[in-house]
Formats: C-alpha cells, structure tokens, sequence
DNA sequence: TACTGGATTCACT
DNA sequence: GTGAATCCAGTAA
C-alpha cells in the first residue's frame, strides 16, 4: 500500500498512456494551494486524434519524456493540460475533469462562477480553475504543482472518446471517468 | 506567406 | 442543437 499523499515521482508515468490515465483517477491535483480529486482522463498515444500522431516540433514533449507536464492552446482561448507518460513510444494523459477541494474561492475567482460543479468539468475549465497556462509547458511535476496519491481506489468506466476517436475509427484516445460522479466533464 | 482547423466553452435559440 | 469566440501549430504553396 503506498502512502497517501505522496507526490508521484516522474517514474510513476513511465508507461502505457492507457494504463496511467485509468491509474489517475482519484489522485489529487494539486497547484499553489489549490487542489481537487482527478474524475476524468484520457489517454493519447500515436493515434490520429494525438499530437504526436505527427512528428512536429510540438509533440517532442510526448515523445522525449514522461512525468512533464505538456500544456497545448486550442480553439483560440483554451489550455489543455497533460502529463507525458510514454518513454519508449509517444504518450500522454489529458486530464479532463476534477472534483474541486481546496481553494474553491480561488477557482471561483478564476472562473467567474459559484457553480462549484462548473469549475473544473472540462480540460478547459480545470486549466481556468488552476491557474494553468503555457508558462506550465515543459515543467517537470513537482510539490507546487503536481500529482499526489489518494487513499480511495475509484469505480471507473471506460469508453472510447473523441469525436476524431470515432470518425477515424481508431480505437485510441480513451477516456476514463469515476462511475456516477458529478464533476465529469459533458 | 497564407490559409485551415482544432484534445473547448458558452450564449443563444 | 447550433454557432461564435479567437490564436496558434501545422501544412501547402
């Protein structure tokens, strides 16, 4: 059993992108002061709906290392936040939703809501909530943002995801969600 | 250099 | 359910 609330070491991320991102669910993000329970996930690998489908400047994060934190802008006004995993082959875990714990002011500030279940159920929205932006690129997971361990092993189901997922009918990305909590993300 | 479309969210109908 | 917001990485020329 290993103990709760130790920060994950960048080993931990060492693997199958689909197997950290189903082993991270009910790990606590935390980030200056903030925190919350991870409820969603997603993995990427060399898929065509992943980054590193393409062998581009960008996706040299999830091919080079694991245990970083890879933080992309999309849609003009959106960050994603991920963590690399994949050392031998490209890989990273998108998180998409978070139950809020500590710092709910903070987010709700950030957020412009007291909607507590609209604060992080969204890889966007959690992004908002945390503070977290492109400065976040390329850092190495740490006490001041980082993974922590979490005492509760989760009831999870497992579903194929993204609308690229589907349309090119590829069996990646994979997304990951606690069983009947309120904070996941649609 | 000039498009094109996106791992999203929100307001509006 | 639909469309706008809005910037950047990637691609084509």
């Amino acid at each position: 059993m290993e103990p709760v609330n130790r920060l994950l070491p960048p080993s931990w991320f060492e693997g199958d992108p689909v197997v950290i991102a189903k082993k991270l669910l009910g790990k606590t993000l935390k980030k200056d002061g903030v925190s919350g329970v991870i409820v969603e996930t997603e993995a990427y690998g060399t898929d065509p709906a992943s980054h590193a489908f393409r062998d581009t400047p960008r996706a040299k994060l999830m091919r080079e290392t694991h245990g970083m934190w890879y933080v992309y802008f999309t849609y003009g006004m959106h960050w994603c936040a991920n963590i690399t995993t994949n050392k031998k082959g490209a890989g990273a875990v998108l998180i998409r939703a978070i139950e809020p714990r500590e710092g709910i002011a903070l987010m709700e500030r950030r957020r412009g809501t007291h909607d507590v279940r609209a604060l992080c159920s969204g890889p966007a929205k959690l992004c908002q909530a945390f503070g977290i932006t492109g400065k976040d690129n390329g850092r190495a997971l740490d006490e001041t943002f980082g993974i922590f361990d979490a005492p509760e092993i989760p009831r999870t189901r497992i579903e194929p995801s993204s609308r690229i997922g589907i349309k090119e009918k590829t069996p990646l990305p994979w997304r990951f969600s606690i069983k009947h909590n309120p904070f996941v993300s649609r």
